[in-house]
DNA sequence: CGATCATATTCGATTTACCATATATTCGCC
DNA sequence: GGCGAATATATGGTAAATCGAATATGATCG
């Protein structure tokens, strides 16, 4: 299910210059691959919300899913260029403060990726 | 002139998101520093709109300015974030082709910069 | 000081992006 | 097969980005 596009830099740029997919994308990158409701739940915003920018996300290539029982996981995708990686990366240790809350939050989840349910009893919504 | 604000990643992306912007701020980065004229020769666009999208890029702290007689220069600004000049680095490594006639119309101008009209008789418009 | 070249800005109109609400789909389970 | 949780999409409204055309500013030169 995961479409593909090439890769042209403005349309990455685009990507990233949403503050809801920045997020995404940059807790994505560290964490390997997350599932939508712990995006949600770190990102405290409304599901729809957090999947029609996942959907953008992987329209234009950044991100890949994988279907998993009930639950959908998110990461990067593996044909992105070298270049993204390393800026993503370059980022996450650049701007750490600025995604302190939201990793956090991720990391205070329940389960360990793909055993239980990642996303503990409910979820937030706005 | 040139003034300054805080860079957010979103800022950084916001600005680059733009075909025009793109083009020009990685021109620059590749050949140091380009005037207006220079960039309306090479991106083949009018006068009014590179000029707009400069001040943008001046304005999210990308860019800065510097007046050379009846010529306006633009660098990359010194304080920016090491992170953004190696992408940039990498961007134009990576993507070389996508920008290469951009490449050639600057290079195939008259005057070493600063020196004389680095624009040539007259200027495209668009 | 008037003309001209280089650059910046304003204005109104159009397109594009984003959001919140509502609804549809898919899965696991009884 | 029906139900509830997880995820996806459709819809209509609003805000923001972009554009072309016109105009304003600043510098140079005679």
């Amino acid at each position: 299910m995961t479409d593909t596009l090439a890769f042209t830099p403005i349309l990455i740029f685009k990507c990233l210059a949403d503050e809801t997919r920045a997020r995404m994308t940059l807790l994505i990158a560290r964490q390997g691959e997350l599932c939508v409701c712990e995006l949600t739940a770190a990102l405290e915003l409304s599901q729809p919300k957090i999947s029609r920018h996942l959907a953008q996300l992987r329209q234009c290539g950044l991100l890949e899913d994988e279907r998993r029982g009930q639950w959908v996981y998110y990461r990067l995708h593996p044909a992105l260029p070298d270049w993204v990686r390393q800026m993503l990366d370059q980022v996450l240790t650049a701007h750490g403060p600025w995604l302190q809350a939201n990793i956090e939050r991720v990391e205070g989840l329940c389960g360990p990726s793909g055993t239980t349910n990642p996303c503990g009893p409910q979820v937030a919504q706005a």
